[in-house]
DNA sequence: AAAATTTGGTTTATATTATAAACCGCTTTA
DNA sequence: TAAAGCGGTTTATAATATAAACCAAATTTT
């Protein structure tokens, strides 16, 4: 049985990669919502993804206020879809 | 999102429910060979798993051997099949 | 037949992970 | 200008996964 990918087999860093792969971007704020996540287990989450180079993360501003979008990278989209064709196997689809 | 039962959202007692669900019954000896996993985490894991009553371990022997299999249950056949339906949502299938 | 090895595990210790709580700077509102 | 809210980060804690150490019984070796 071929491993599961530790950084993606996780509920929350699964959920926001779910997120990502449909949309073109999403902010924390809208991530933190989709996922009912608290922002500090979220912001650790997004931490563990960018350093493993699956998602960027950009820090802006729209008037005064921070804005922090996220988009997966090339390289996250494929360890997702890896992570799904292994998984497959685990569930019997 | 829905959540992913603690339980089965683990590499190896996933592994070890996958197989159940197939074969009517499984033993120690080759779980652990399907699984590649060493003996005391598997051990750990089987508990786990029959404590949350998703499978049932049975302790006899053969000649002098003792022999330990394991059975899912029907609750642990449930909760694996819900376990699938909620991981699709996350996976896009 | 005693000693050493293997088999089939369990228990315990450790490293990793997930999660929440506490915190921080900036902005808005009262 | 004090207090409350927003958008997060850092740190502490609890839970988890995993391997290492261990154990009793059976088998093999000398």
């Amino acid at each position: 049985m071929k491993e599961l990918d530790p950084i993606l087999h996780s509920q929350l860093r699964l959920a926001v990669m779910s997120i990502l792969m449909n949309v073109d971007e999403a902010d924390f704020v809208y991530l933190k919502e989709q996922t009912e996540s608290t922002a500090g287990n979220l912001s650790v989450q997004l931490d563990k993804l960018s350093n493993a180079g699956y998602i960027t993360v950009t820090k802006g501003f729209v008037g005064k206020k921070t804005r922090t979008t996220c988009q997966v990278t090339e390289q996250g989209r494929k360890a997702f879809e890896e992570y799904v064709e292994a998984l497959k196997a685990y569930l019997n689809l």
